[in-house]
DNA sequence: GCCGTTTTCGGCCCGACTGTTTTCAGTCG
């Protein structure tokens, strides 16, 4: 079982939190947290970069000391540093780190004084009261702490971004109307636009002593108040997202959106670049000793410190500064490059509307061709067509198209990709088809090795030409099923196969950087919404989103293709390479 | 622990808010 990226970022960022409770200096600390969210973000699987003899310690922020550390972890051994500072600082200390107020310094005077190593203990100390009798520990941060328990805090999750939506928008809306506001934009990952956000960043400008903070603090959705400044304040929604607010003056709003929008390491390196020419940025603008040089706008920021302006889904310190500086920046897909939709249900299957609802639907939205892909046999619960019933619909399909103007309904399947790696359709009937999307659905726990070679074979068939939702992930529900992805793109690109994202706001699966692996491989890319009504045709956004934080360029996409040219790079006999 | 057209040693991003304080440490983003 091969140590995937993920572990070794997690044991990386447990050294990092008992490192940080035994008050180690904090730039040691640092660095591992950064070895961590490195490791976390790399498309290539780590253990696989050890195997092959790959320098670590050329990679930003990893010298001899962590790439030796790191090929440790990658290869299942223990590390003794982890080992050592185990023994020293009770493991579960670190669950206490992510209460509301606590941090290494409180813990650690915890531990000192009661002997606090757990969320349990922390409950029972405060419950008899004895927290206030440790130094620095006042009645505010007791209640606090009691409140957060009493709430089953430490265990908030990341809520996905459609969700996140629809709760940011009304607010956004809320603050715009109040009086004297400028400017307001939501910031943070929200913007960034990742595929979970933890809380909302508002950034908004306004006049002088206007009540920007009593319109936030009055929304009719606030829960509790949290903080209370005069420049910013932090509430809870009902439905338990913290959104915080802050409020700059017109001049500052560039550089006050900049820097809530992060992401943290990029602010960073923006910040190092600023020191290098003896200026300083910080959220209220780029300044030569009192001298404020730009703030009012991003696009005057990066200008100032030589740059050209970064779009905010590549802010993630991902090497789009050097591409920003040598103005080599991709230019990145947006939603009106999108031709097409290719993969899509109807009442045939699971899906809520007809063939022709769905591609008025499409038409309405701007695209010039759909793929209508109902489910194949295998997945009975969702009515799955046979080759009789498919070859029905394919009738139905050309006789739609004959009646359609300036728009094609391609005929295609989703079918099942079975657990020895065959279609779950003869090739009599799928030969018929304008493409064949594949998809697993079944057997998600396979070994790593039988699961990708699964995908493989399927992909050995001529008929087939997009993988679905490649790794089976649902966010926030569902881990992927253990696959070799890169092998997979790998073979994908041999057979003149291509990959989905799909766009589902609970799939998004390739994720952002399997995306941008992809395009490394010069595999192309399917943006699919999945739909199951005509409502979701309008999931594409998402899955922009995605894309657009892979790095993809409206060539290294699919369905960006005019029609011809899309059915050109579907012909399985003239590879793409 | 990392890193280097100012450095192989001495730096390492910066500010707001809270609570517990009498001028600031800790936390957070």
């Amino acid at each position: 079982m091969p140590v995937v990226n993920a572990d070794i970022a997690s044991e990386l960022d447990k050294v990092a939190d008992l490192l940080e409770i035994e008050g180690a200096n904090p730039f040691r600390v640092r660095a591992y947290r950064q070895a961590a969210r490195l490791v976390g973000s790399l498309p290539r699987s780590v253990a696989e970069m050890v195997a092959a003899g790959d320098d670590l310690d050329a990679l930003p922020g990893i010298g001899q000391d962590l790439a030796g550390k790191i090929a440790l972890i990658a290869t299942g051994k223990h590390l003794p540093l982890l080992d050592e500072l185990e023994r020293e600082v009770p493991p579960g200390i670190t669950a206490l780190l992510a209460l509301p107020g606590l941090g290494p310094k409180r813990v650690h005077a915890l531990h000192e004084a009661l002997g606090i190593d757990s969320i349990d203990k922390l409950a029972a100390a405060a419950k008899s009261g004895q927290l206030h009798t440790v130094a620095g520990f006042g009645p505010g941060i007791e209640a606090r702490l009691v409140r957060a328990l009493a709430e089953g805090a430490g265990q908030a999750q990341r809520v996905k971004l459609a969700t996140a939506e629809q709760v940011a928008e009304p607010l956004l809306r809320h603050l715009r109307g109040a009086d004297g506001v400028l400017q307001v934009e939501i910031a943070g990952s929200y913007r960034r636009r990742r595929e979970t956000v933890g809380d909302l960043d508002i950034v908004a400008s306004a006049e002088p002593g206007k009540p920007v903070m009593d319109r936030f603090a009055g929304y009719e959705d606030v829960a509790e108040v949290t903080e209370r400044g005069t420049t910013r304040s932090t509430i809870v929604l009902r439905n338990g997202l913290q959104v915080d607010l802050r409020v700059v003056a017109p001049e500052s709003f560039g550089a006050a959106l900049l820097y809530f929008t992060g992401s943290k390491a990029h602010n960073i390196a923006l910040r190092q670049i600023a020191m290098a020419r003896n200026l300083k940025l910080n959220e209220y603008g780029l300044f030569s000793g009192a001298k404020r040089l730009a703030g009012a706008t991003e696009q005057d920021l990066y200008e100032r410190l030589g740059l050209t302006m970064v779009p905010p889904e590549l802010r993630e310190d991902q090497g789009e500064i050097d591409a920003s500086r040598q103005k080599r920046l991709p230019h990145l897909v947006t939603l009106d490059d999108i031709r097409g939709d290719l993969h899509m249900h109807t009442t045939a299957s699971d899906g809520h509307d007809s063939i022709l609802a769905m591609a008025r639907a499409a038409q309405a939205l701007g695209r010039a061709y759909i793929a209508i892909t109902d489910h194949s046999k295998h997945v009975a619960v969702t009515h799955g067509l046979d080759a009789a019933r498919l070859a029905r619909q394919i009738d139905e399909i050309d006789r739609l198209n004959a009646g359609l103007k300036d728009f094609t309904v391609l005929k295609a399947i989703e079918v099942d990709i079975l657990e020895d790696g065959s279609l779950d359709l003869p090739d009599r009937i799928l030969r018929r088809l304008d493409l064949v999307v594949g998809a697993v659905h079944s057997a998600f726990d396979l070994p790593r090795g039988q699961q990708t070679a699964r995908l493989l074979k399927a992909m050995d068939n001529p008929l087939l030409n997009i993988l679905a939702h490649p790794t089976g992930r649902l966010i926030n529900a569902r881990p992927g099923y253990a696959v070799d992805i890169e092998a997979v793109m790998r073979g994908a690109r041999e057979r003149g196969c291509h990959l989905e994202l799909n766009a589902q706001p609970d799939r998004l699966d390739l994720n952002d950087t399997s995306c941008r692996l992809a395009k490394e491989l010069g595999l192309k890319v399917a943006i699919s919404t999945d739909a199951h009504a005509t409502t979701q045709l309008g999931h594409m956004r998402f899955g922009i989103d995605q894309a657009r934080r892979g790095w993809l360029e409206p060539g290294d996409v699919l369905n960006a293709a005019s029609l011809a040219d899309l059915r050109r790079m579907l012909r399985r006999d003239v590879p793409a390479v």
